[in-house]
DNA sequence: GAGCTAATAGTCAAGTTTGACTACTCTCGA
DNA sequence: TCGAGAGTAGTCAAACTTGACTATTAGCTC
C-alpha cells in the first residue's frame, strides 16, 4: 500500500485535472507533508509512473504565465478510479500499523458514501480485534509472560497501539454514524482542494517544536 | 533515523562478531520482520553501507561448514559504537509517530543504564506534550475548531495517538523505576541474541491472520 | 543412492524515496 | 530601476527498499 499513490490520484480525481504542483499543494493543505512521505520529488515520481501505467492520463502544456518551467497536467483514466477506490476502502479497512495510511484513508474518505465508510470502519475495529487475539496467542510463550524480558515491551506497544486505535476508530464511527461531515451524493461536498489562487491557510509555516521529519 | 541501522548495530554490537545471516536471525527474533522493514535485502544493504562508511570493519571469511556461499564478518568499530548508542537515544526520546522506531529502541534499551532510560523516556514524555501543544495550536483556525470538516479528523487521530503514546510511556516509566528488566551494569544481561545453532522460539512460522507487510 | 526438502548465506535488478538543486517570474521597497 | 526575496514548477543523482533469485550442503525418504 502506497500512500503517496492515494493521495496523489484523490488529488487529481478531486480536480478533474491538475499538474504536479497543484497536487503538491493539495496534499500539502491536507498536512501530508507532516504524517507522510510526500515530498516533491515522491509526488513528481508517483505521477510519471502511474501515467506510465495507465492510471492517469498526462497532457503536455506549455510554460504557465505565472513562471516556472513546462507543465505537465494529469487526468484519472478509468483504471486509476478503480485504483483510487481499491485503495481508499484497503486503507480505512486494513490495520497496517502505519499510522500514515489511515491518515490518508480520513482525508479521502468523503469520496465514499457513508454507509460504505461506516462499514469499512466496522470492519477495521474487526481486523483490529483479530490482529489482537492472533497475536498475543502467538507470542506468549508456556512458560508464561514474562518469558520474553524486556523484549516483551515491544509486544506491549503493538498491543496498546491496536486498542487504543480501536477505541478511536469506535469513536469516529459514532461521529459519523450522528450526522457528521458530508459524504458522496449528500449535496455539496467539503472543499477538499485548494482553487487556482487560493491560498493554504495551513501552510507550511514556522517549523514548530517536535516537528515531524 | 533509520531504523535498520540502529537494529543491525545492535545486533553487531552484542554479538561482538557476527556475519550476516546472523544479524538476520536476531532480528527475526525480536519479531523485527513484523513491525519494521528488516528484510534480506536492506539488512545486507545497511551492513555493506555501514562498513564502506566505517561504522563496522568487515572481515572476509572462508565458506562456512554449513553450506552457502562465503560469508563476512563484521565487528563494531568506536565510531560504529557512537552512532549506535547516538540512534538508540534518539529512538527512545523523538517523538517520531512511526512506531518501529520507538519498538526498536524498546528492543535495545538494555544496552543503556536503567537512570538513562528514565531521564531519556521522561524527556520522551516531555517531548509529546511539547508536540501537541504546537500543533493543537497551530491547527485550530481562528474560526473555531470544526472549520476543517472531515481533514480535522486527521489532526483528531495524531492527538489521539500523542496521548495514549505519552500515558504508554508513563506506565512504562514506571514499570522500569519498579525494578522490571536488567540494564546495563546490573550483572547478567538478558540474552539478546541467539546463540550458535539455538532456535528460535519466535520464528516466523505459519503467517497468522492480520500479519502486517 | 536418487531425489526432495529445509536450512544456510547471500546477490541483484527494478522500483522508490530523499534532499538538494535549477530556472523562471512577479512584487515591492530603496 | 534594480535587486532581494518569495512563489512557481519541476529535475536529478544518490541512497534505500523490495522481492525474487542463486548456490551449496545436510538430512530424509523411497
Amino acid at each position: 500500500m502506497s500512500v503517496i499513490r492515494l493521495l496523489v490520484l484523490g488529488a487529481v480525481r478531486q480536480h478533474g485535472r491538475a499538474h504536479g504542483y497543484q497536487v503538491r499543494n493539495d496534499l500539502e493543505y491536507w498536512g501530508a507533508h507532516e504524517w507522510s512521505n510526500a515530498k516533491p520529488g515522491s509526488i513528481y515520481h508517483a505521477l510519471k509512473q502511474m501515467a506510465k501505467q495507465g492510471l492517469l492520463h498526462a497532457h503536455e502544456i506549455a510554460p504557465s504565465t505565472a513562471g516556472g518551467p513546462p507543465r505537465t497536467e494529469y487526468e484519472i483514466t478509468e483504471k486509476g478510479t478503480e485504483e483510487f477506490f481499491g485503495l481508499l476502502r484497503a486503507s480505512l479497512t486494513a490495520y497496517d500499523q502505519k499510522p500514515d495510511v489511515l491518515s490518508a484513508g480520513l482525508g479521502l474518505m468523503v469520496d465514499l458514501e457513508r454507509d460504505e465508510v461506516l462499514a469499512l470502519l466496522e470492519e477495521r475495529v474487526r481486523a483490529i480485534r483479530e490482529w489482537r487475539k492472533s497475536v498475543t496467542e502467538y507470542y506468549t510463550p508456556e512458560e508464561g509472560p514474562g518469558q520474553l524480558g524486556h523484549i516483551g515491551e515491544i509486544m506491549n506497544l503493538w498491543v496498546h497501539s491496536a486498542d487504543t486505535g480501536a477505541e478511536w476508530t469506535r469513536a469516529l464511527i459514532e461521529r459519523i454514524r450522528g450526522g457528521a461531515y458530508t459524504f458522496a451524493g449528500e449535496g455539496e461536498p467539503f472543499v477538499g482542494v485548494l482553487g487556482e489562487g487560493e491560498e493554504n491557510p495551513f501552510a507550511a509555516g514556522e517549523r514548530h517544536p517536535g516537528d515531524l521529519d
